[in-house]
DNA sequence: AAATACTGCAACCGCGTTGTA
DNA sequence: CTACAACGCGGTTGCAGTATT
């Protein structure tokens, strides 16, 4: 399979130009989304249907969200993650604003380094303290094995994307009430997950915190 | 001040699914 | 029913900016 006409011509990659912003804003102000071949073909970008409905998606769609992860998004990411696993797509349509790809990115530089805390793991505060914990044996005369074991420790970090451990589950669970506290914050969704689907992609919620 | 390591994010790639002729 | 194109998704990569040594 070609996929999206990818073979018969080469398209341009890379970041986008704020020229090649405004041809793509403008063509689906007019012609509306999807289609995105046609897109890349009738706009005048040099850009294959894939990277200009991914631009448009990730960055361009109106009502988007620019700017930091609130702690409250962080609860919701974190336990629906804890439900859905990798689904970013399904993730980012509870987080109006957001996109899979944004939340896949904030996903990984912040709670794939978590240990089974929960807490961030700070990497260089890690070493910090290592490196103290090292000069405090050295000084104290100590084994190595103690250090070998804080090194071990390290080492286990929880991560999710280590089939050895996935069935370590450290974040909080539907049933400490942590999830349904978080939805009544932003809406009286129903418990069921199709209409607030419908609900999100009516467009209803796009228009909150713009 | 320079070199190196780390972080965050935009964008690409490959593959599975869906729609249509 | 089949083949093909369009689409969407998750994983991965590349790079610029920042922090640390």
């Amino acid at each position: 399979m070609a996929g999206w006409g990818v073979s018969e011509q080469s398209w341009r990659k890379g970041p986008w130009s704020p020229e090649e912003d405004k041809l793509l804003t403008q063509y689906v102000r007019l012609h509306g989304e999807g289609r995105w071949s046609c897109v890349a073909r009738s706009s005048g970008l040099n850009r294959s249907g894939k990277s200009c409905r991914l631009r448009w998606v990730n960055y361009l769609r109106p009502g988007l969200k620019r700017g930091h992860i609130t702690p409250q998004e962080e609860g919701f990411i974190i336990e629906l993650h804890a439900l859905w696993g990798n689904k970013w797509s399904t993730i980012a349509r509870y987080l109006p604003g957001r996109t899979d790809n944004e939340i896949k990115n904030y996903w990984r530089t912040h709670f794939k380094k978590r240990g089974n805390s929960g807490k961030p793991c700070d990497k260089q505060e890690k070493n910090k303290n290592l490196r103290q914990k090292q000069q405090n044996q050295e000084e104290e005369n100590g084994s190595s094995n103690s250090m070998q074991e804080d090194i071990m420790t390290d080492e286990n970090i929880f991560d999710p994307t280590d089939k050895k451990q996935e069935t370590v589950i450290p974040y909080p669970t539907l049933d400490n009430q942590f999830l349904p506290m978080m939805f009544q914050d932003i809406t009286p969704w129903t418990s069921d997950c199709i209409a607030v689907d419908d609900y999100l992609w009516e467009g209803s919620l796009w228009n909150l915190d713009i």
